[in-house]
Parts: structure tokens; C-alpha cells; sequence
DNA sequence: TGACGTCAAGATCCG
DNA sequence: CGGATCTTGACGTCA
């Protein structure tokens, strides 16, 4: 069992991938591009096997254009090294990564060339696995696609249009129920005829639910038996709705009590949860500190991350959490991320803003130039008097924090929640 | 024709 | 000039 996050690391340096728009593409520049995305990705990889997450999906955006200019270029072979070295680390520490086109990835669309774009970039995202020199057992993650009025014929239409990839994508290829069209039993009828794995999503199925209503537990067994050998464990996506936005949409973080209703009823399934999730990273260690005792070392490290970020909302729950964290004979997971989701649900005021800013000054006080502290107090003074927003002294901070390279606060969340 | 979702690029505004 | 804050891009379907 490993949990795991989709695509973006909140708070790793060097994480971001680079784009361009369609118009200044050339092959230098995606060359570049691509050799910076790998960089990405390796540190992305890096913060992974260091943090005991074994799940991972990679951006798609790995390969500006992948499906489409940049599908006819070596990149494959030009960064066989770099993919290779990449590829080794994920296999080394057991991680199992996939990806996962998006929603405008259509293969059951009436319109041929729709298809044949679709095709592509399932070619391409397979391409990216198989230059990891990763098994079929990290897999990519497709929607069924459109309706077209007609939902028998357009799973028709889907599984017509699997049997023509090739071997070597169909062999990874994995489809999820979705938010408005193909519920899990429109899902998993197109599996049973082409005999492809099928991940439950959670939130879909909430929010689309099949006709013939079991429950969620049900549904995850019926999908455990289209994982065959060698497709590696039965995957599910998990999610919680974002209270102030529109069905369907995920929430900001995960909050963990509802999570472990969901992960006991599973009652020891051996299964991958791909979290869905705003805070990435952050709520994939949350839930795997919560699950099984990782040590009190591993709490105090996240503590130190989010030690900032919850002094700016509340100063009493950032006391509570020091003090529960003193015994180093106990675990105290459960009551640590009750304190941070209580404090999270507490806006920011002034007083407890400026107190976190000027802790966080305090690690460049003595080495900061005259103009720097000058900036900083003009900064904080205008915030003060409503002349200018958190956000720019904060982001101001970041950047000292970059300039003399501040491990301790770069890869805290203070800049980033 | 706009909304949907995503996230960085690109454009524009401001001091 | 640099930073903050909008707007656009790239994809396909559906109302």
C-alpha cells in the first residue's frame, strides 16, 4: 500500500517545470526546455525517496508538446542519460509512478482526427515510461471520453479505438470513472470487454454515481479483479470535495479524519491511493503519517515545515503543537494534524502575520544589507497601515530567503500555504 | 460561443 | 528596471 500525489511538489526547490506557448516553440528551445523538466522532475524524485513517498504521477508537461512538435524529436535518445539515472531511482526505492492525460485526451471521439491527436499522445506518455525503463506496472490513466449522446456506442467506440494502439500502450493504459459522464459501471463494462484495469475515483463516483447503487467498498472490489498479474496493485484516486467551489472540485488539503474513515474501510486491501489534491506533497505525507507510525523524527521534520505557517494563524496551536512534541516516547500524529487543520480554519490577522514575518526576519537580521532591512521595515509598515498586502512582504521574504540560500525556510510551506 | 481545468507564459500596470 | 497582478494559451466536449 503507498500513497501518493499527482504531478506538482509544494515547497521543493528546483520542482517547477518550464513551458512556452505554441508560437515560440522551435527545437533549441524545447531541447532546453526538456533538459530544465528533467532537472525538475529528478528533484522532484529526489524529495520523494527522501520522504518515503512511493506513489507518484508525472506532469505531463514533462515534454512541452510532447504529442504534437516536439513528438517527432530524439528527446529520447538526447537524454537517455538523464532518463535512465531517473528511471534507476524511482525502481531503487520501490517507487511506482504514472501519468495521466488529461481530459482533452479523447480516444472515443466521432471526429478522426480527434482520435488520431489522442493516439499520439498516448504514444508519448508511454514513450516517457518506457525511457524510465519502468514495467507496465506504472501505469497511465485515461478518462473514457465524450458521450456523444449515445454512451453503449461510445464505449463501443473506445474499446474499437484501444484494440488499434499498440501493444506497448495498451499494455500500461488504465481507465477511471469520471465527474459528469462514464460512471464506474460504464467503466468497468468497457474493462470486462477489452480487459483493462480500472481505477475507482472516490470523488467521481460521489459526485457521478452508477444506477445500480453499491457502495464504495463494493465497487473497489468488483475493480481489484480487473488488475491482472503484472499490472501491479489494484490503484484508486481519492479526493474531497472543496466546500466553496463547484461539485466535483477538489479541496485544498486533505482532511485526515475523513480520510482514515475511508482507508479503515478498506480494512487492509493492499492498494495504491493516489491523492487528487491542492497541497500535492503536503497532504500525501499527512496521510501517510497518519496511517502507521513513521517515528516522531519524521513528525518534528514536518513540523518544522509547517512551524511558521501555523504561528501566522495561531500562535496558541503552535504552542500546543511544540508542547505535544516534547515527549519523544509517543506519536502523536492524530492530535499534531487535528492542531494544523484547526489552525488552517483560522484566518490570518494582522498581529499573528507581522509576529511570523519578523521570526522569519530573524534569520537574516544580522547578515541582511541596510537597503534589505530597509525594504523589509517600509514593507512591513505599509502592510500595517493597509498600503500593501501580506503577499508582498512575504514574497519579499522568499526572495532573501533565496538569496542567501535559507534551506529551513525554502522548504517550509510559510511561503506556500 | 463560453465554460470547464491546469499552470506557466506573456502582457500590462505600477512605483 | 523589477515586482505585482491580470490575461492568455492549448486541448475537446457540451450546454
Amino acid at each position: 500500500m503507498s500513497i501518493g500525489y499527482a504531478c506538482v511538489a509544494v515547497a521543493v526547490n528546483g520542482s517547477e517545470m518550464k513551458s512556452c506557448t505554441l508560437k515560440n516553440a522551435n527545437e533549441e528551445l524545447l531541447l532546453s526546455l526538456i533538459k530544465h523538466n528533467l532537472s525538475a522532475l529528478e528533484s522532484v524524485i529526489d524529495y520523494n525517496v527522501v520522504n518515503g513517498i512511493k506513489l507518484f504521477r508525472i506532469s505531463s508537461d514533462l515534454i512541452p508538446f510532447g504529442s504534437s512538435i516536439a513528438a517527432d524529436m530524439p528527446w529520447h535518445e538526447s537524454f537517455s542519460g538523464e532518463f535512465s539515472r531517473i528511471g534507476q531511482k524511482i525502481f531503487k526505492a520501490g517507487m511506482r509512478v504514472s501519468m495521466h492525460p488529461g481530459q482533452y485526451t479523447v480516444l472515443n471521439s466521432i471526429n478522426i482526427a480527434v482520435v488520431e491527436r489522442a493516439i499520439k499522445d498516448l504514444d508519448y506518455h508511454a514513450k516517457v515510461l518506457d525511457a524510465l525503463g519502468l514495467d507496465v506496472e506504472h501505469k497511465m490513466v485515461l478518462h473514457l471520453g465524450g458521450a456523444y449522446g449515445n454512451k453503449s456506442l461510445a464505449i463501443k467506440r473506445f474499446i474499437a479505438h484501444y484494440l488499434q494502439l499498440k501493444p506497448a500502450v495498451q499494455s500500461r493504459l488504465v481507465i477511471e470513472n469520471d465527474d459528469t459522464m462514464f460512471n464506474i459501471n460504464d467503466v468497468l463494462e468497457a474493462s470486462v470487454i477489452a480487459d483493462i484495469p480500472v481505477v475507482f475515483d472516490s470523488l467521481h463516483n460521489a459526485v457521478n454515481p452508477a444506477d445500480n447503487a453499491a457502495s464504495e467498498l463494493d465497487w473497489i472490489k468488483i475493480c481489484a479483479t480487473t488488475w491482472k498479474m503484472g499490472d501491479g496493485l489494484q490503484k484508486v484516486h481519492y479526493s474531497q470535495q472543496n466546500p466553496s467551489k463547484k461539485t466535483g472540485a477538489h479541496s485544498e488539503t486533505i482532511e485526515f479524519e475523513k480520510f482514515l474513515e475511508f482507508y479503515h474501510r478498506l480494512s487492509g486491501r493492499d492498494i495504491d491511493i493516489m491523492l487528487e489534491v491542492k497541497d500535492k506533497n503536503i497532504s500525501a505525507l499527512k496521510c501517510i503519517n497518519c496511517v502507521s507510525n513513521q517515528g516522531i523524527g519524521t513528525l518534528e521534520r514536518e513540523w518544522a515545515r509547517y512551524k511558521y505557517s501555523i504561528l501566522e494563524r495561531s500562535p496558541a496551536e503552535y504552542e500546543r503543537i511544540r508542547t505535544i512534541l516534547t515527549d519523544k516516547n509517543s506519536y502523536p500524529a492524530l492530535v499534531m494534524y487535528r492542531l494544523i487543520e484547526d489552525a488552517y480554519r483560522t484566518p490570518i490577522n494582522k498581529g499573528n502575520a507581522v509576529n511570523a514575518a519578523q521570526h522569519v526576519w530573524g534569520y537574516f537580521k544580522n547578515k541582511a544589507t541596510k537597503f534589505e532591512k530597509n525594504r523589509f521595515d517600509q514593507l512591513m509598515k505599509k502592510y500595517l497601515s493597509d498600503d500593501s498586502s501580506l503577499t508582498s512582504l512575504k514574497n519579499y521574504l522568499r526572495r532573501i530567503a533565496r538569496k542567501y540560500n535559507e534551506r529551513y525556510l525554502l522548504n517550509g510551506y510559510y511561503f506556500y500555504l
